[in-house]
DNA sequence: TTAAACTGTAACCATACTAGTTGCAGTAAC
DNA sequence: GTTACTGCAACTAGTATGGTTACAGTTTAA
């Protein structure tokens, strides 16, 4: 199963941002861009704001920003405001006491969890939202020279 | 949020079938060790027989042993066995192609997740079940030790 | 000074997945 | 033929999701 789509919107509102950082966007254009609702927009840009990621202003006129640099800010960064809690889980509730597996279980699998999912934030941490912006500056040059 | 704790009760039943690889366990023991429900391990040791990992055997005196070396089978083995497509997923549907950032925003994304995932997959494969069970005996002996 | 264009937030909806459960058919041993 | 298993379908309650409506608050501009 999978969990959310939040970093994925997160991800694709921080790049708009950083595509038109010379201007502020709103809710409802990154919406457009989303195909989506602009109240959906608002909720993680919320979130990203709380992480220090955007800024926004109220008002007619209004609207969001990047708070940082896009090299400053990675996939991680998107990821960790947007997502709660750990991606692996352990178990619904804990397992027998009376089993030597299952009173040792628990312990092991939480290391071990940590750790692969540590692997999987250094990742997206490698990559940053300046990253992403050149690489569609890139890809929308190679259609332009397809035409 | 977190996917399901189904890789959990895997890696569980996968470590207690090594720990008493002498005989067969039934799924009623693996679920009384879970404090859980004999149909819901089944259903997951079903997932790791169709994965090659388990066999089981009907009738009276029937019940579950592995069909590997405990060092053979990963946490990785028992993640993708029960566990069904990615765990980072792209956007609910796909972004309006009349944006810059969103007809290119979903392949990069979906790099990028892939890259992502396969980190935490390839650090859950470095980890066997026979690690586990010398875990498992080694905090048993400490414990003991305690007393 | 009023209308327009924004953000912010609560409330609600349909859908889907989860863990857990009941019930029962099939199979093998005693 | 009874007992002890697996296998499987069907169901439940709980929870998270993406999406939506409604509306209060804020700022700008006509």
């Amino acid at each position: 199963m999978a969990i959310s789509s939040r970093s994925a919107v997160a991800i694709h509102a921080l790049t708009m941002l950083a595509r038109w950082s010379e201007r502020t966007l709103t809710s409802a254009e990154i919406a457009d861009s989303l195909e989506s609702n602009p109240v959906l927009v608002r909720r993680i840009l919320g979130s990203l704001r709380d992480a220090g990621l955007v800024e926004s202003t109220e008002g007619r006129g209004g609207g969001w920003t990047l708070a940082r640099a896009p090299r400053a800010i990675t996939l991680h960064d998107a990821y960790a405001a947007v997502e709660t809690g750990p991606v692996l889980t352990g178990h619904a509730h804990p397992p027998s006491r009376e089993c030597e597996v299952g009173r040792n279980i628990q312990a092991l699998l939480e290391t071990e969890f940590r750790e692969a999912e540590q692997a999987m934030e250094e990742r997206l941490g490698r990559t940053t939202i300046a990253h992403l912006v050149q690489r569609v500056l890139d890809r929308e040059r190679e259609l332009d020279l397809q035409r």
